[in-house]
RNA sequence: GGCGCGUUGGUCAAGGGGUUAAGACGCCUCCCUUUCACGGAGGAAUCACGGGUUCGAUUCCCGUACGUGCUACCA
């Protein structure tokens, strides 16, 4: 029956998008595209306090944006829907109770204050945090300690429980992570964690072997930090389903921060991105900034995701998605975490920028130039400016910086480096230089070259200085591609315009 | 504290019993450009430690150390 690859996401609506979950994502989605299986989203909001609302609808945002998007999903019901946890609550309590006949759980009544006070009674200097485990659910208020009826009374007066898992005591319990191989815990050390919460909402533990086994998923992956609670789920697939129509785990190193698994904290302390995409926390209106705001370009993104714990083998380094659809191999991804590096990141966004074409460009380069204010630029200069500029931008708002006096007459100038070489036979040959310039019939970059060596071999000036100064005199400072062809890009008459208004400006010295 | 996972330059990493231990980012030097980049050439910098096994260990085994994750009616 399970002859299709159907691999699951399951993100919180809990906050924004950060960069581990956007590389669990591109993985499960690698992988599905890989082996043309489906690709599932499944939403996990059981626990309302921590739900945020809207935060749903922006990692939909964020994963179209990454070239993400879900073959199922919320937004896409489709046959074993539906993907959000809150719609499928009936679903979880039969299966609950199913355990507790098999005898594989148990109803516990115990109060917050109850478990905290046992907490406090069994914290020593050697378990600072005691579990409710095998050693001591038989101290607590549960159907394993109260007689029968009195466990059918209080659940007959509704009387708040949950519902925990019953460990097994000395049992191994072991099974193969596609990227750790073997793992084997000890069941007499897990804890009885709680499968279905007061609130009658499963956890997570419940949860995800339920929707696994219904929307029969066959691989998931997921970050390392599940690691450790992958003896429930394995105990839990035992006793309902069997091991056998368990799928293939694969628990994803972390990525690390300066100083451990990344934080939004981190982000914000060292001055890069750590979402996607911008988020607003509705609750406290505090403003996470994303990579796309930041400027980067989502194949640029993606890129530097994958190959943040897996490469292929070879020297590559820059794959386009089609690339990494052939190429990923889940034997390839590393064990260990990787620390995130942003001058990495950057130089991944600066190749991607240097290879994409002017026309790809296009678009995202007048919404940079639209936010300072600069619009209605004709769109064949747009793309000859962007060709000669790119190779020089990093980050998308760089092309403001590095094409602005394209759009834009210097106000400026870069007075420190003129002042020195400034003379009157510069004057000279400046004013020289507008007589020869207006006289040009084809405003050619080669005519262009040709009148003002020329003119320089005829009033006997070096040309480097000369160069530098004209360059200063267009663009404003010393920088951007050859002054030749930016004369030719702004025309006759702006060039014209900017070497008498630099005159003006230069007649102080 | 317990349990899990991990450990090749500052960072990402290839390699995996005998190698001059790849490559990339970053850093430094030089060339190109009388601009800023791009590009090119070079440089500094690494197998956590201790025991085994072996003719030989960065590679295999065991310890230790260190890092990291979990230890909630959060995911």
């Amino acid at each position: 029956m399970l002859n299709k690859i159907r691999v699951r996401f399951a993100p919180s609506p809990t906050g924004g998008l950060h960069l581990g979950g956007v590389r669990t994502v591109l993985y499960n989605y690698l992988y599905a595209r890989k082996y043309g299986g489906d690709f599932v989203v499944r939403i996990e909001d059981t626990d309302q306090t921590r739900y945020v609302a809207g935060a749903e609808q922006y990692i939909f945002e964020c994963l179209e944006w990454c070239g993400l998007t879900p073959d199922e999903s919320p937004l896409r019901e489709g046959e074993y829907g539906p993907y959000r946890q809150s719609e499928r609550k009936p679903m979880y309590r039969a299966y609950a109770e199913q355990l507790i006949n098999d005898g594989y759980a148990y109803y516990a009544f115990d109060t917050p204050e109850e478990l905290e006070k046992m907490r406090d009674d069994f914290k020593t200097a050697e378990n600072p945090s005691p579990q409710y485990d095998n050693k001591i659910r038989m101290q607590m208020r549960n159907s394993l300690t109260l007689p029968a009826e009195e466990v059918q009374q209080l659940l007959g007066n509704n009387t708040r429980h949950v519902i925990r898992i019953k460990m097994p005591v000395g049992e191994t319990i072991a099974f193969n992570d596609m990227i750790h191989q073997e793992v084997r815990f000890d069941s007499s050390l897990v804890d009885d964690k709680v499968l279905l919460k007061a609130d009658g909402m499963p956890t997570y533990h419940l949860a995800v072997v339920v929707d696994d086994y219904l929307m029969k998923i066959t691989h998931a992956f997921r970050g390392e930090e599940w690691l450790s609670s992958a003896p429930v789920h394995v105990s839990l697939w035992k006793y309902l389903f069997g091991l056998d129509k368990m799928p293939q785990w694969a628990h994803l190193p972390l990525i690390m921060g300066p100083s451990g698994k990344l934080s939004k904290r981190d982000g914000a302390k060292y001055g890069f991105p750590v979402f996607a995409m911008n988020w607003t926390d509705p609750k406290t209106n505090e403003l996470t900034e994303g990579f796309k705001e930041r400027g980067f370009l989502p194949e640029a993104f993606i890129n530097l995701l994958a190959v943040l714990g897996w490469n292929d083998g070879t020297e590559q380094e820059i794959f386009s998605m089609e690339e990494l659809i052939e190429k990923f191999s889940i034997d390839r991804v590393h064990k260990a975490g990787a620390k995130f590096d942003f001058e990495k990141a950057k130089w991944f966004n600066h190749e991607w920028i240097k290879r994409s074409t002017a026309n790809r460009l296009a678009p995202l380069v007048i919404a940079v130039f639209a936010a300072q204010g600069i619009s209605n630029i004709g769109e064949a200069y747009l793309l000859k400016v962007i060709d000669l500029v790119k190779d020089r931008c990093i980050l998308l708002p760089d092309f403001y910086l590095q094409a602005a006096y394209f759009f834009e007459t210097p106000i400026t100038y870069d007075e420190a480096s003129v002042k020195p070489k400034w003379d009157h036979g510069k004057r000279d040959y400046f004013e020289s230089l507008i007589v020869k310039l207006k006289a040009l019939n084809t405003f050619s970059l080669e005519n262009i070259e040709d009148v003002f060596k020329n003119l320089a071999t005829e009033k006997n000036i070096k040309l480097g200085e000369l160069q530098m100064i004209y360059r200063v005199m267009l663009v404003g400072s010393k920088m951007g591609p050859g002054v030749f062809v930016i004369t030719e890009a702004i025309g006759k008459d702006e060039t014209i315009h900017r070497i008498e208004k630099a005159l003006e400006s230069f007649s102080t010295f």
